[in-house]
Order: structure tokens, then sequence, then C-alpha cells
DNA sequence: AGTCCACAGGAAGGGCAGGCGA
DNA sequence: TCGCCTGCCCTTCCTGTGGACT
């Protein structure tokens, strides 16, 4: 018998096939329910075979109704067809939410150049240079370049539509290259709110996901099941579990996914066989608890400063009787985070930063800060935390060890 | 109807780290 | 090496504003 600390962990039987079936990432070799937008999209993009250009498309969807697992399906489909046939085409995937990656301008513009294998710094250069170097790249591949951009809506909220209208118009210029579009958003609304110039001139077609309701989510988890886990080790009820809880939120079938894969390491953690329900109860806790603390502590220090200035504000205010005394303002926030950076001996910004931080946890979603008017009180914002209960908890431990020694 | 509060949030510019070309 | 450029984060300055109060 060894005495290598790991072998028990090998010798466990394992209730896992292949994890990496129930990641949200991975793409299955038939993608269900999805069959009407998947040929709808292939319909956009398919004259690429023949010569022509095909149109800039919108995909539009709620989160978790199988936009991207789409399009990088039908990327995929259309890779193998084109090189079979010898054709020259270049999809790039980029997803627009990545922090530091492509959350700017100039980051994806470098992002875009990197995908083609050119590197460019992270900074210095003129961002019309970048965009000259990427259109000199395409044009000397000389080929349609399908660039595929995941939560574009985020990017376009940061640094407005500017650059769709770039990349549209260099077509004009461009002999033997195109560039087309794919935009993947959450935001149902985004076109609306797109610059008329750039409504014309991307003149795109537009692709509606709808969410999938509970038994189509089932389908799709029993589906993975047989893929991802060993027979007979999901029981029924959890799977039931997985689905209704997805479905309850906007039926998102990367919720659903999470759920059952974290629902199996909590039952092969427990050395049990089978994932129950229960386990999928533990998973709901367990995947909220660590989204919200991995966001939290990937925030920059002055950030965590303010929301621990607002949970702090928050404790102090449970004491007062009326739900009005209750409320939180910016003003009450600053006084607080001033103190502690005080005490920290960190250096504080100004109240219009610290207004652009809170923001910033808005726009997470950690809090709901509203503009109100107090009358000759002034205009506000009046903030509501919206982590509770274990979530709080484990937040605020992580914030006190921050700055309370 | 006018005043006034406490901010929101836009605009401009400074400082910094980093790249480019001469 | 140096001057000049960039993006990013931040400050400073400023105007705008909803609604309670006078």
């Amino acid at each position: 018998m060894s005495s290598n600390i790991f072998s028990q962990y090998l010798q466990k039987e394992n209730i896992f096939k292949n994890k990496n079936c129930l990641t949200a990432s991975f793409v299955p070799g038939k993608i269900r329910h999805r069959e009407q937008e998947i040929q709808q999209l292939s319909a956009v993009l398919a004259p690429v075979l023949k010569g022509y250009y095909p149109n800039n498309v919108f995909i539009y969807g709620t989160c978790g109704t199988g936009k991207t697992i789409s399009a990088r399906f039908v990327a995929s489909q259309l890779m193998s067809i084109s090189s079979e046939n010898k054709q020259k085409i270049k999809i790039i995937y980029v997803n627009c939410k990545m922090k530091k990656i492509a959350d700017t301008e100039y980051r994806i513009v470098a992002q875009l150049l990197k995908e083609l294998g050119e590197h460019v710094p992270d900074t210095g250069l003129p961002t019309n240079v970048l965009y000259r170097k990427f259109f000199e790249r395409v044009e000397k591949i000389g080929c349609t370049v399908i660039i595929m951009l995941d939560e574009i809506d985020t990017l376009i909220k940061k640094v407005g539509d500017e650059f769709l209208y770039n990349f549209t118009r260099i077509n004009q210029e461009m002999k033997n290259s195109h560039i087309t579009i794919v935009g993947i958003t959450n935001d149902l609304t985004l076109r609306n709110n797109f610059d008329l110039r750039v409504k014309s001139s991307l003149s795109e077609e537009e692709i509606l996901f709808k969410p999938y309701n509970a038994t189509q989510l089932k389908d799709i988890l029993m589906e993975r099941v047989s893929q991802g886990f060993m027979p007979n080790t999901v029981d029924d009820t959890a799977l039931n579990k997985c689905a209704a809880l997805a479905a309850q939120e906007h039926g998102d079938a990367r919720r659903a996914l999470d759920l059952l894969r974290v629902a199996g390491e909590m039952a092969e953690r427990m050395a049990v066989m089978v994932v129950t329900e229960n386990h999928v109860d533990m998973a709901e806790q367990k995947i909220d608890i660590d989204r919200v603390t991995e966001t939290i502590k990937a925030q920059p220090m002055q950030s965590q400063a303010v929301l621990y200035s607002i949970i702090k504000v928050a404790e102090k205010l449970k004491s007062q009787k009326t739900w009005t005394d209750k409320r939180i303002f910016t003003g009450d926030v600053f006084e607080n985070y001033i103190s502690i950076c005080e005490k920290n001996g960190i250096k504080p910004l100004t109240q219009r930063r610290v207004s652009d931080l809170i923001g910033e946890l808005d726009m997470l979603s950690i809090i709901a800060a509203k503009v109100i008017s107090k009358g000759r009180g002034g205009r506000t914002r009046e903030i509501i935390l919206m982590i509770t209960g274990n979530i709080l908890e484990r937040v605020t431990g992580f914030l006190i060890d921050r700055f309370e020694e």
C-alpha cells in the first residue's frame, strides 16, 4: 500500500466520467432545442462558402439561453466545412467582458490582433495605429474574417458604439478581405441605443434566443449527464431540481449546468456515489457564495473599501426604528469611507471618484443604487445592499480581514 | 413661485507607465 | 536617450436637478 497522501484520492471510485462536459464552455456535438436559431445563424453566414460577404448579425437573448454555445457551434461547423473545401475563412471569438483584455476600444483591437498572431503592446500605441495594423493584417490574409464579439453590450456601455462603425466602414476600403461582425448580447434593447450612423452602416440581421423552459433544461441536463457522469450516479430528483431552479432564473442553462456540476462535486467530496436533491440545495448556496466573493476579491482595494463602508453604514442603521431611517446615502458612505482609509493609512479618493465606484458596485449587482431627491436634503443615491445571509457574512469576514487588523 | 440642498455626473486636465521613432 | 504619443485612473471644476421648504 502506497503512503502517498494523494493515493486515497486516486483509489476512490469516480462519480464523474468527464467533468468538462458539465461546464458552460463545452461545445457538445449537438445543441438541443436551438435548432431553429442555429439554422438562422448559419443561413446568415453561409454565403461566405460561395464567396459572398455575409451580413453582420446580432444575437439577442438573456443569460444562459445558448447564444454563445450556438455561435461557437456554428463557427466550428463553418470552419470544418471551409477547410474541407480549402476555403479561407477566419473566425475570431472575443469576450468583451474580460477585464483588462477586451474592455476598452484599444484592448479589443489589440486582442483581435493577438488572435491574428500579431503581438501589440498593452499601451503606448495610438488606437488608430492599432486599427491600421489590424486592417493591414486582415487585407494581407485576404479572406472573410468573422469577428464574434460576446457580451458586446458591456463594451458599448463603456466606450460607445463608435468602434463598430470603424469596423464596418473599413470594408469599403478593402479589396481582398471582408469583416463580418457577430455581436452577442444579453441586452435586448441594445440596438435601439445605437447611433444612427452605426445603425445604418451595420445593417445587421437579428436573431432572438428565447429562454429555455424546465422541460428543455432537463433534456439538456440528461444529455450532459450521460456524457459527464458515470451511469446511475445522478438521481432523477436532483435533475428535476436543477432544471426547476434554473427555469426560475429566466431559463438559464448555464446555471443548471453549474448546479449539476457542483452538486456532483459535493457528493464526491462526501464520498457518496449518487447525486441527490440535497446536493443540489448545497450546490445552490455554494455557487452564490463563490460567485460574489470571487467578484469582490477581484475588485481594486479602493472599491473594496467603499463596499466595506456601505456594509458598516448598513450595520449602524440596523438599530434604527423606522424604515426611512435605515436608508443608506452617498454622503454617509463617503464619510465612513474616509475614516476606513485613515485607519488603514490609505490615501482616500475624492467623493467624485467614490461616486463612480458606487456606480460600478451597482453594475456588479452587489448593491442597488438609485438616484433620489430628498427635497431640501438634496439629490443623492439611495443604496441598498443586495447581498444577505451567508454571502454577506462571508464577504464581511473577508473585508474585516482586509481593513481591521 | 422661488429657494436651496447635496449630491449626480460631464468635461478637462494631470500624473503615470509604457511604446515608438529619430 | 529624448521628445512625443497613448490609455488609464484620478482630481478639479463645474453645471444640472428633484422636490421639500419658505
